[in-house]
This record gives structure tokens, C-alpha cells and sequence, in this order.
DNA sequence: GTTGACTTTGCCGTTGCGTCAAGGTCCAGC
DNA sequence: GCTGGACCTTGACGCAACGGCAAAGTCAAC
């Protein structure tokens, strides 16, 4: 008994693409091809599309499906790891629906809702670091910041782009030795950190404590973790490596 | 003042990428474009950017910031039709989640999870029907479908891909008066609907007020009405009025 | 033999960019 | 004047899961 892919279709409540679009992903193949290239469908393949139907309709992708089914991942597994997801998922919409929902009070109220600081990438870095340490280290590590605010008070906007600038080809530097295989200890690599520290040192006083915290949060921090791991996954851990040996030998 | 593109986008913590992208799509132009080709941006611009940047961290699309920023769409309102949204999605992820935790349950339990009919394309849309039905004009129905349950006792796969496709083929008769401005009263139509009175009472025996309540049904169930929405905005209250005109005239 | 329903492959469109690729431009140092 | 490196441009593909359309071949019934 074969079905043609409309019928399928039909019986399934897909259209006849999805199952075309399910064979060209490897998901789901007719059980034959005829010589005139038409695709026929029996029972297995039917049993099949029913538990792909099955498990798409709580969301997962198609390919964890593809997964599931070739018993490359357990189903168990794979429906945790979604509730997971879908949980997380639910929560950022809450914080969104409240942030959408202060916004609407702003507006209405006429608050004109300024924060230009805000919006530059570098001071607004600037105060990320400053709560993630705090949350980390305590409040003391906030005078440290307010010493750094009174350091860059003049500054301009050209100063901060120039900064921010300095900063990235420093981080372009740090990825080139890591994907050269220069260990994060050798003089090398140290050199170049000593130019990092420089640069830290012009809005920041850290001492050898202090500057190696820095380095674990690099590794540590959601916000400096993501924008190293963009790069490269190990570019993380290699600053921080890389930060402790030079505080270490060359601070006290 | 002028920036150039990859000093914009430092101070406002993108990409080069994304303001390019802006610009394809008329979201945020630059103030001018060198001879060389460049982009410069100002101040407007990076005022603009910091409202675009905004919105979108509340999770609004680039299609409607930029109505917004025109003007054509008042903000309040942008807002509060994104957090109806952000509430709906939230609900579908929670009924998610709760489905797949029942799942899980199941699959714990070994709970084979057949439900072989549930995927029957058919048999589900009746189960959709009658609980849509019974939700209408209360548990009365139920014994219309009890006993459409008995008439299509014996019936093969085979018999409700016929069916199906039957029903298919009505709608697209339907859609074709439809399109052609045929009046949903005209004795060229309920021809057509004699049609499909005759492929319903195959499963099930509708009298005039039931058969009538069968059209109302196609515009105000949200499955039927997404159906037909699909093919037409205007197809499920022609069928409506069509059904009704009907029962009305050759019925009793 | 002619419809009409059905099938195939192939390609564009959706959202918001990331990620090359190929090539032109700018500026500082020699 | 030349070179190198940082910067800029346009163009195109890729993602997820198909929808929709076009051109062309196939099948079955009348």
C-alpha cells in the first residue's frame, strides 16, 4: 500500500511541500521513488511523519527532531533541554513586556526618556563592568570607578571612539597569539598584555589584585564572556590567563 | 561633526554591518555620502540611531520602528499592540512547556503515546468540529456527531483521503464563484453548496437550523476561519452567507 | 485526444543581520 | 613616490521552515 505525497498530505495535515522540504533535509524519504520521480509513502514512513508531527508541535527544530529520531539523542534529554529553552525564552519576554510597559509610562507621563550616555557603547561597557564587579567583589570596588569617572571627565567623544578603538586591536593582538599557540605566560604574550594594562590604566588605578579580578571576569562575566567567545571560545580564558600571569610577574 | 561608519557604530555598540543594513532598508540613512562612497553620519543621525536602538531593545521589528520614526504610527500604540504580542507568545510558550512536560511524564511512564487516529488529518478536524460546536449550542450536538461516528464506522483510509479531497475541491469551487463576483444567494452558488450538503450528509445529518449553524461556524472558529483566511479573507463569510442562503431556500 | 488533477525541480521571499570576497580609499611612515 | 595597514564600498550567500510560483512532465478518466 503507497501513497502518493498528497495523500500524505492530506492524512497528515501538511501540505505537500513540508514533506518535500522534510526529504530534502534528510528528515523523512518516501519509501520509493518511482521511474517517473514521483515520491510514494507507506506505513513506516507515515509512523514516522507522525512523530516528527508529534514533536514539532512542542516546538523543537527540526533538526533535534532529526536527532531524536535516528537515536543520536534521547528523547527525554532533548525535551528537557526545550523546556529549559522555552522556559528562559519565557522569562526574557516578561522582562521585555515590563520594560515595553515602563516605556509606555515614560511616554505618557512625558519623560523624554534622554539617557544619551546611555547609548554610548563605551560608558555604558563602562558602568556593565561596574555592576558585575560589585556583584562580585562588594561595593568597594565602586570608588575605583568613581576615580575613573573623575579621570575621563574631560574627556571627548573622540577620546572615548580612540579608546575604544585602542581596545579592540588589542583584542585583535590577544586572538592573533592565541591562534599562533603562544601560551599566555611567555614573555610574548605578556608584552602585549602590558599594553592592555596601559590602557586600562588610563581610566583605572588597578593594583596586582585588582587587575587580575579583571582578568577573571572576562572569563566570568555573561557580558565580556559573550563578546569574547564571538571570537574565538578560548579567547576568554586566555586574557584571563594571560592578565593573572602578567599581575603576577610583572605588578606588586 | 562628522563620523564615519565604523565610528557610529562603536559609540552605539553595533556592528558596521548593522547600520549598512539600516541604510538598505531606509531605517537610518547617513547625513551624507562622500565621493568616495563613504558614509558620513551627524548628530540627527545618531539621535535617530538612538531611537531605532531603543525600540528594538524592546523587541519591536525594523518594519515598525520605522513607521514609528515617521510618524505614521504613534509610539504608545506600536508599544501596547508588541506587548499584547509579547503576553500572547508568552501563553503559546507556557502551554508549550506545559505540554511537554506532560510529554516527558509520559515518556517516563512508558506510555506508548499511540494516539495513531490524532494524526489522522480527517478524524481531527471532526474532533475539532464537534468541540467547537458543543462549545456554540452545548452537549446536544454530540449526539450528531455520535452517530456520524456510526455511519463512518467502516469507512477505510482510503474513504477520508476521498472525502478530504472532495471537500478540497469544493472550496476551490466556492473560491472560483468567490472571485468571480457571483452573489452568494444566486442559484448558481447554492448549486455548488447543494454539493457540498450532499458530501457533509455523507458523515452527518444536518437539518436546516444545524446546517445553518454549520456556516456560521466556518466565520467564527478560529480553525475553520484560519482555513479559509488563508485562501481568502472574504471566502469564509461568502460560504456563510452561501450555507445560510440555502438552508433557507431549499431546506426545511 | 483532451482535459484536469497531480507530480517534479528550481528559485525567490520571509527577519536581521553575520560573514566572507573582491576591490577601492585614506593616511602615516619611509 | 611607495608601501602597509586600517578602513570603506558593493555583492552575495547563509540561517529556519517552509509558502508560493513557474515551467514542464505524468496519469487517469472521459
Amino acid at each position: 500500500m503507497a501513497w502518493s505525497i498528497t495523500e500524505v498530505a492530506r492524512m497528515a495535515g501538511v501540505t505537500s511541500r513540508t514533506l518535500r522540504h522534510y526529504d530534502a533535509i534528510g528528515l523523512l524519504a518516501p519509501a520509493y521513488v518511482g521511474i517517473n520521480g514521483y515520491r510514494y509513502y507507506e506505513q513506516p514512513q507515515l509512523l514516522r511523519l507522525q512523530q516528527v508531527l508529534l514533536l514539532r508541535e512542542l516546538g523543537l527544530s527540526l533538526e533535534t527532531i532529526a536527532e531524536v529520531l535516528t537515536g543520536q539523542r534521547d528523547r527525554v534529554d532533548a525535551l528537557r533541554g526545550h523546556q529549559e529553552w522555552l522556559r528562559a525564552e519565557q522569562q526574557r519576554l516578561a522582562r521585555l513586556a515590563a520594560t515595553v510597559a515602563r516605556t509606555i509610562e515614560h511616554l505618557q507621563e512625558g519623560t523624554v526618556m534622554t539617557a544619551s550616555e546611555m547609548f554610548d557603547g563605551f560608558s555604558r561597557r563602562r558602568a556593565e563592568t561596574e555592576e558585575a564587579l560589585a556583584a562580585r567583589y562588594g561595593d568597594g570596588v565602586r570608588e575605583h570607578f568613581a576615580a575613573a569617572g573623575e579621570r575621563t571627565k574631560g574627556w571627548t567623544r573622540q577620546d572615548y571612539l580612540d579608546a575604544q578603538k585602542e581596545g579592540e586591536r588589542l583584542d585583535a593582538r590577544v586572538l592573533q597569539l592565541l591562534r599562533c599557540g603562544v601560551a599566555p605566560e611567555t614573555p610574548e604574550a605578556l608584552d602585549v598584555i602590558a599594553d592592555h594594562h596601559r590602557a586600562v590604566a588610563r581610566h583605572w588605578s588597578p593594583d596586582k589584585v585588582s587587575y587580575a579580578g579583571l582578568g577573571q571576569l572576562y572569563l566570568d562575566d555573561p557580558q565580556y564572556r559573550a563578546r569574547y567567545d564571538a571570537q574565538d571560545p578560548a579567547l576568554a580564558r586566555y586574557y584571563r590567563d594571560a592578565i593573572t600571569a602578567y599581575a603576577e610577574q610583572r605588578l606588586n
